[in-house]
This record gives structure tokens, sequence and C-alpha cells, in this order.
DNA sequence: ATAGTTTTTGAAATCGCTTTCTTGAAAATT
DNA sequence: AATTTTCAAGAAAGCGATTTCAAAAACTAT
């Protein structure tokens, strides 16, 4: 025979434990939600028996009692980007450790997913909802979405990592100016003065950031931009960066550092300085964000800069409970400070030492 | 003002759908259902006043009814293994598309967190569960954990990817065996008879089965089986392969073809054989299992086993819907078929044709 | 037109928990 | 010792769907 399935296996529920330790029902609940006081006699009957059963009260019962899912709904592109996976595993370990759990939709770059997925996670009662990335992420916000959104946010506390204008979403963003600035400060420490930055799209808050600190101080040091050393207009993934890459190439470029917008623009950099005949570090200095199991994989091991996802999911699910429970001391806005990893990518300009 | 939460928000609920229609409640849950028939006229009204408030049915409500949450809980190590990811992709997107969804459970290498994770998804209620890898791979099955298992499925039904002795679970594996075969073909089509095995734990089926193969090719082909080659004793990571691959140089290995077990070890392999002076496939063929981005993406392009993660998700979820709903049809072992991808890694072998 | 069927429909019970309201007992106050 | 205050614990009313059962309505057949 199978296993006991059904039948006699008639779930067990509060009253069964009441029963059993001989108070009520409503005793029970007391002891399983600790929200009263019960005196220490029943409960320890109460805990006894609901030990014995192995009991759990029914997900679906409390959950219609209490208006409360105990879950958070995130909404994403694509796990399969290390990036993503990343946060995705801080906001499970934060949210388990808070008593919550993650319900993660991917749209798959699909826009009408986007949307649709968004409208689902209303369906699944999640207590709160974290967009990362998409459409909450774009410099020039887009309607339909923002509409959708404010509509979500009329029932359902929703988190972002970018901006959303015309929303009053809660942001825990990361400092985009400063993580520039901490790359820039590497590669001028080391004598770099013709910087190429590689990959990433200008509609996207983040990039458009990054360039615009980027542009800001070379400005700083009296160095000149250089379009043809500006490669955004990509995406992020691996041909982005091996494509833009060979466009500065082509275009006669000659960066002595390449500054790549994430780990996986920065594999196909690497690919296209090394299909041109040039290493890393000695011919060309290669600097990247993210800093994904992708940088310390890659060969040369690359210098990244350092999100602290721990830190960045913590405080992404905080915001989220603290919104849940109407704590109204929450921030608008919260910023993950960056960190940079030196590896083997970045060295001393040559051209420099030439001299 | 905020906007307009709580308060006059009051929840819409299927009895003012009811009641705006001019129908009653049991009627409505008839329409949402579709599972009685109900007089085109009033489905009509009732349909129009579903959409008038853009009302979604409560799934705590709807769950308590029918002790069913069409959620599928999936269990795994880590989705920051693109492996991983691209699994939990795949089922996400199948299971969508037959009403489910799919709740995720990351035990990231702690082998207490897997048991204790598995229990949690019982109380989130989900309808079935998935076991990706993790003690339901292991060649010798752990005891306790079947014993959980067993537990789980008196309630729940649990689908494997590898197996787990002592138990009924219904499971969807990859063709390890058929994989190595096809791997050797290759190899044995370019003239390569050194050849090595890195990366991977004997106590995980998949691999077992895999080094069981890997002999048997070799010695259907009158090839001796060199102990030296053999460099399992890993994991499944970077450092695993870079190791490995460095420990058979050292033992004075000379493969001329080497097969990395997965994507991750094969990058290990990489710096290894980049390391030593030699050159891929110039000196050294390398292979590898798992086809994820990390091979398109390696310099260079690995050739790799691929999975068809879609098929396999789909057949992952379909078992397990099959077995929510009791549909006695289910095969208890269902196989998925490799191929193998042709990239940029392997090449004729050097040595025979320098004879 | 009438009796007999088949469909539609609504009332009410149910799913399993939380919570308000009430009561009775215990503790504190005078 | 009498009275007020505090507190533990039970009864019962939700929470928002589904579903059974019985009545009403709509057809069929005679």
């Amino acid at each position: 025979m199978q296993s006991k399935r059904g039948s006699e296996n008639k779930a067990i529920t509060i009253y069964d434990i009441a029963r059993e330790a001989g108070v009520s029902p409503a005793t029970v609940s007391r002891v399983l939600t600790n929200r009263a006081r019960v005196s220490s006699g029943k409960r320890d009957r109460v805990v006894e028996v609901i030990e014995k059963y192995n009991f759990k009260p029914n997900t679906f019962a409390k959950g219609l009692a209490e208006t409360k899912s105990k879950k958070i709904g995130v909404l994403m592109a694509d796990v399969r980007n290390p990036y993503y996976a990343s946060m995705f595993v801080a906001c499970e370990t934060a949210a388990r450790s808070e008593g919550y759990s993650v319900i993660l939709y991917n749209f798959l770059g699909d826009v009408e997913l986007e949307e649709e997925l968004l409208e689902r996670l209303l369906d699944e009662r999640v207590d709160a909802i974290i967009l990362l990335g998409g459409h909450a992420d774009e410099l020039v916000s887009n309607m339909e979405y923002v509409e959708a959104v404010n509509d979500v946010m009329a029932t359902t506390p929703v988190v972002i990592t970018g901006k959303l204008d015309g929303t009053q979403c809660n942001t825990v963003r990361i400092n985009a100016m400063r993580s520039m600035e901490l790359v820039m400060e590497h590669l001028f420490s080391l004598r770099h003065e013709k910087i190429a930055i590689v990959g990433g799209r200008m509609d996207v808050l983040s990039t458009y950031e990054k360039v615009l600190k980027y542009k800001q101080c070379l400005k700083e040091r009296g160095l000149e931009v250089n379009p043809d050393l500006i490669g955004n207009g990509g995406k992020y993934d691996f041909s982005s960066g091996y494509e833009q890459m060979n466009g500065i190439f082509q275009k006669g470029g000659e960066p002595t550092a390449v500054i790549a917008i994430n780990d996986f623009a920065a594999w196909g950099v690497i690919r296209s300085i090394h299909e041109h005949g040039l290493a890393i570090p000695g011919d060309i200095t290669l600097v990247s964000y993210d800093d994904t199991y992708m940088a310390e994989t890659a060969e040369p091991k690359l210098t990244s800069v350092n999100y602290n996802y721990e830190e960045y999911g913590k405080a992404l699910v905080s915001t989220a409970i603290r919104l849940i429970e109407k704590d109204d001391s929450v921030p608008r806005v919260r910023m993950v400070e960056p960190s940079l990893v030196v590896r083997e990518s970045s060295a001393m300009c040559r051209d420099r030492e030439k001299r």
C-alpha cells in the first residue's frame, strides 16, 4: 500500500489540540500566537500536545483570520543573472529570520509579463512587494507601470531599488555616484587617465548616474571626456561588453583602463581585449561592478565594486516589514554603501610608468 | 494625503459582487470556479461586476475551503549556482502555465537548514514539493532525511531529481550514463585517449554514474583506466576544478582531454591549464556539463552537455501536478535526455595527429 | 394542461484560525 | 472583611471562499 495519504489522515486542528489539552481553542490560539497571557500550567499542557502531534496551524485559516500572509513578493528580471540571484538569497535569508517567506517571480525581460506578474503577486496576497530592477529602475518612469504600481500600493507596500516617479514607493538604493567615485579614485591612484566605460543602458538610473559621475570625476581632474571611450548602449550581458569593447578598439580608442558595468559585461570585455592581443592588467586595467562570483572566477580575477548583498537584502526586507507593520519611522530613501574589492585585474598604468 | 490604504478600502468580497450582481454568493463562486453551470444571463452579469471592481478572490479563503494552495515548493542548495537558477526558472515558467506558483527555498549547503526548510514548506501548505539535488541526490541516502521525507509524503507528494532509497518519491532524472556516453563518443571521435575527469563528489548519484560510465567506455575501447587522471573528490565549484586539475598535473598525468563535472569546475580547469602554459583546445580539449551561460561565456567557449532545462522543468512540474491530482498514470521514474553542444574547447587530439 | 425531469439557484454549513466580549476567579485595595 | 481591580479563559462571531442540499424554475413528454 502507498503511504497513508488522505482518508484517516484528517488534518489535525486547533480544536483537536484544545480537546486533548483540556482547554478552549482560544487558549491554544493564544499560546500559538503568544499575543496574550496564558497561565503557565495550561500553556505547558498545550505546548506538550502540540509537540506530541507536531501540529502546524493551517496557513490559510491563519491568513484568513489575520489578513496577513507573512510573505513578501519579489519581482525581478531573471535570477539566472548572478547579481539578482545574490539579491534574492539575501532577501530570502533576511526574510526568514524575521518570520517571513519570499515568493519570487521572474519576468525574464518580458515587459508585459512584468506587469502581469505584479498583479499576480497581489493575488498571492503577499504583505509587501520588492521590485528589483525592471521598470522601477529606469530613468524615465513608464507611465503605465507607474499607474499599476500605484494601484498596488493602495493595498500593499512596495519597495524598489531605483526610482519610480509619480509613486510614493520606498527605496533602498546603492549609492551609485559613490560607487563610481570609488572606481575612479582607484584608477587615478594607479595613474590611469584614458579610461573607458563599457556596457549598460543609459536609460537605467544607476548606469546613468555612474556615467554622470564618471564624466564629473574626469573633469575634476582636468581630463577631457572622450566620447570614443564611452560604450554604453548595450545591456548587461557578455555580448554587450564584448561588442562595446570591440567598438572602442575600432574607433581607435586606446584606453589604459576599462570600467565594465557589471561582471557579466566584464567577461565580454576580457574576451575582446584578449582577442586584440592585449593583456590584463599588463596592457589594460579592468574594473567592474557587482562583485558576484563571476568576478572571482574570471581570469584574471576582477577588481569589482561590492554591494554587500547581505546588508542590501536586510535593508530591503526590513523596510518592507516596517511598512507592513505601519511603522512610520521608515525613511523613504535608504542608501547602501558600496566598497571596492581589488583583485588581479587592476594595475599601475604602464604608459605613465614608461615616462 | 497618502494613498487610500486601510479604512474605507475594506477588501471587496464575493458577497459584494453577489449583491451588486443581484445573485447569491454561491452563484458568484460558481462562475469563478467554473465548476457548475450558470445561466448565461447571470454569468454575464457577474463577470461584468467582477471586472468592474477587478475583483480577485481571496487566496486564503479559497485555500481554506479547497485545501489546495496551487503552490509548488522547490527546495534547492543555492540559486546562485546558474544550474539551479536555470532549473528554477524552468520550473517557474512551467508551473505558471499550469496555474501554479512556485515557492523557492535555498538551504545554502546547510544540512540542518535543508531539513528545517522541508518542514517549512509543509507549513506553507504547498501542494507538492520538488527536491532539486541536496540529500535527495546522494548515493547513500541519509536515513534521517529519508524519514523526514517519508513524513512529508504522508500529506504532500514529493518529486526528486535523484534518488532517495526507502521512499516512494517520484523521480525525474537526467540520463547521466547517456550523458557520459555522449561525451566519450565525442572525445573518441577526436582521437583522444588520455582523458581526465575532474570535479564533483562520488557520493552524488549523477557524478557516480558518470564516472562509472567513463570507466566503462574506456574499457570498452580497450583503454586502461588511469587513476591519476581521475580528480573527483572536490565539489562543483571553481576551486574544485582548479585544484583537482592542478593535482592531475602534479601527479604527472598528461591528459589530452579533460571532462569537467560542470561549467563551474571547467572554469577552474581552464585557469589551471592556462597557468601551466597550455592552450585549449590546442594542447588540451575540455568538455563540461550543464551548458549554462558560463559555457558560452568561457574563453574558449566550452563544449558542454545540455539538459534542456525547459523540458526538465516541465517534466518535474507536470509530474508534481499529476501527483497532486492523484493521476495514477504517473511513471515513477522519468528520464530527461541530454545532448552535446560542441563549441570551441574541443578539438582533434594533437598527439595522434603528430604520428 | 399536467405530471415528471432536468437545471439553476440560494441558504446555510464548512474550512481552521483569531479575536472580541463576557464571566468568574484571583489579587489588590481600603 | 468587603469592595474594587486585574487577569485568565471560554463562547461565539468573524475572515471569505466552496459546497451540499433542497427549493424553484425551466423544459419534456404525455
